[in-house]
DNA sequence: CTAAATTGTTTAGTATACAAAATAATTATA
DNA sequence: TATAATTATTTTGTATACTAAACAATTTAG
């Protein structure tokens, strides 16, 4: 029984990243890049730090993303004077129009989903898949 | 409300995979590896193909896993006869036994996770993801 | 029967995910 | 103050995920 059940989140998140790529595809960028272009856009000169702290994914991971960004111009990276082991990193113009096209998009890609599913459900849900999560992060904080 | 779920979906997932692959870890197979190896296990000469409509994965994925399965010595890939084109996959020795030994872990690893969530609860949890699911699968049918 | 379409699978190329090691800059310590 | 420990980030190496293209064997059509 829960055992499907994670079988289940895991089908579901990739289908959701399958949804959200293909419709991406036409911006030219990607679901992971993205996530990552939003967090810089709400807080420009944020570091790299920073950005892991809320996002759950690795550093090697962002790394890559953050100089794929860059290499497409849709970020811009200063050297921080203070501490030269740092980087500030800011959105380069049109990235701000950039998440607002996509959050239309995903709105609308999202009603679609949520179809059948009323909210009271979909409130429990959200209950019981944070409950869920904290007991994977417990775990991993304790050494697994 | 929706997208939040969609992010939290996608955040458990990742968490598991990260459990999983932990406690996977000393058995020196990987989390993907063992879905495939499972479904081999069970339907011994199964192919690519039958492999791939049971799995929500992408053929050249799978291919990939199959190799590094057949590389390690997991499994045997032997050619059908009556079409060339065709593989017939089976575990090879001492695969059995692995499959038990992580159904042991799994179970293990997610009863700690299932902490403060009933049965119930549980049931209606998934009910939810299944319709959620089914209106992914439609929207991928559909073309997007 | 032969060219064209189909089928099962692999290869090439790009983007993650993640562990482990390497770098570079900063701070703490003997 | 030289050295060790720490911090922020990148690099390396392996394993996915996915698209598009390549391949080989098999069918289907004209």
């Amino acid at each position: 029984m829960v055992i499907e059940m994670c079988y289940k989140l895991n089908k579901s998140s990739m289908l959701y990243k399958r949804l959200m790529s293909k419709h991406l595809e036409r911006l030219n960028i990607t679901y992971s890049q993205l996530m990552v272009l939003r967090v810089i856009n709400q807080e420009p000169g944020v570091t790299a730090k920073e950005i892991l702290m809320q996002m759950d994914t690795d550093k090697a991971t962002l790394s890559g993303v953050l100089s794929r960004l860059e290499r497409d111009n849709y970020i811009i990276r200063k050297k921080n004077e203070a501490d030269k082991r740092i980087q500030n990193i800011y959105v380069s113009g049109g990235s701000e129009k950039l998440c607002e096209d996509v959050s239309m998009i995903e709105k609308a890609c999202i009603n679609d989903l949520i179809d059948g599913i009323d909210m009271e459900e979909a409130e429990r849900f959200v209950n019981v898949l944070d409950r869920f999560i904290n007991n994977q992060l417990k775990k991993i904080d304790e050494g697994f």
